[in-house]
DNA sequence: GATACATCCTCTAGCCGCTAGAGGTTCAAG
DNA sequence: CTTGAACCTCTAGCGGCTAGAGGATGTATC
């Protein structure tokens, strides 16, 4: 039986973390001592940690909770979990086409900017003229 | 002479989201009509455009208030603008790096699956077992 | 001048995924 | 039996918006 701060320590996610998921089930309720302080298994530390590593590659609690009932039904044909994992990957691949176009433009603000002043800093002219972009980027809220 | 509705279609962003500035104090609070409706003059415009921009490459709120005020003091060396764009630029290679990592996983999963029962699914083993990922991969709040 | 109706106003609450803090209780070691 | 670390609940906040209720204004048309 494990305390809340053990299952920290082992999982790597923060006491609050944990509370939180418990919060929006996305952990079951675990059992209680009598002082009314939590007292996990091994089964709720597997789970954690398929939460945490799942959250490491990027998936929503949203998706995780798809995969955990997923993985709930070994029986069922995998391509549910196969496809929420391609989702992923391409979001992945959106994601860094997109900050590859911010690199371009960003780096080449930076090198053009010669350490002159402010009234003829050209990464403030980038910013105040769009049409000096080369790229197209998109970005916010990504 | 400009309504919030026209600024917003000029510059692509939100109502809303003019008015979130405005309360947050990166723009200026506007003229107003008799009745209380906002009115705009070309500097907000200008200044609006600059703000959008400035997200579209990612820059933080925060960091465009930095910018905004550095603009305005136009005889002040650039350094400043420049290590903000610098800083903003390595934040970028930083994310970039981990969504590499990240998409080296993702793909390994998707391509080991190759379509059984969910207990013999290499998604869901590898999101159980993160011994199975060859690359670190620290991602989450990222 | 009346009417219609698009656009504007303020205000509150919600999104995601946590994180922090106040103020109080329980547990385990010595 | 005392200490003090770890636990508890509850509320509020982060960034950066976004959505909706419920009502006022502005402009074009008749």
């Amino acid at each position: 039986m494990l305390t809340i701060g053990t299952l920290s320590k082992k999982t790597g996610t923060k006491v609050q973390t944990i509370r939180y998921y418990e919060q929006i089930g996305l952990m079951p309720e675990p059992g209680r001592t009598e002082g009314g302080q939590r007292r996990y298994d091994n089964a709720q530390l597997d789970r954690l940690s398929f939460i945490r590593h799942s959250r490491q590659l990027g998936f929503s609690l949203d998706a995780i909770r798809e995969l955990l009932d997923l993985s709930d039904h070994p029986n069922r044909p995998c391509d549910e979990a196969d496809a929420i994992a391609r989702r992923q990957l391409k979001q992945v691949e959106q994601r860094m086409a997109r900050l590859k176009a911010l690199r371009t433009e960003l780096k080449r603000m930076v090198h053009e900017c010669s350490g002159g002043r402010m009234g003829d800093c050209k990464v403030l002219e980038v910013l105040r003229d769009h049409s000096e972009c080369l790229t197209e980027h998109e970005e916010i809220g990504a």
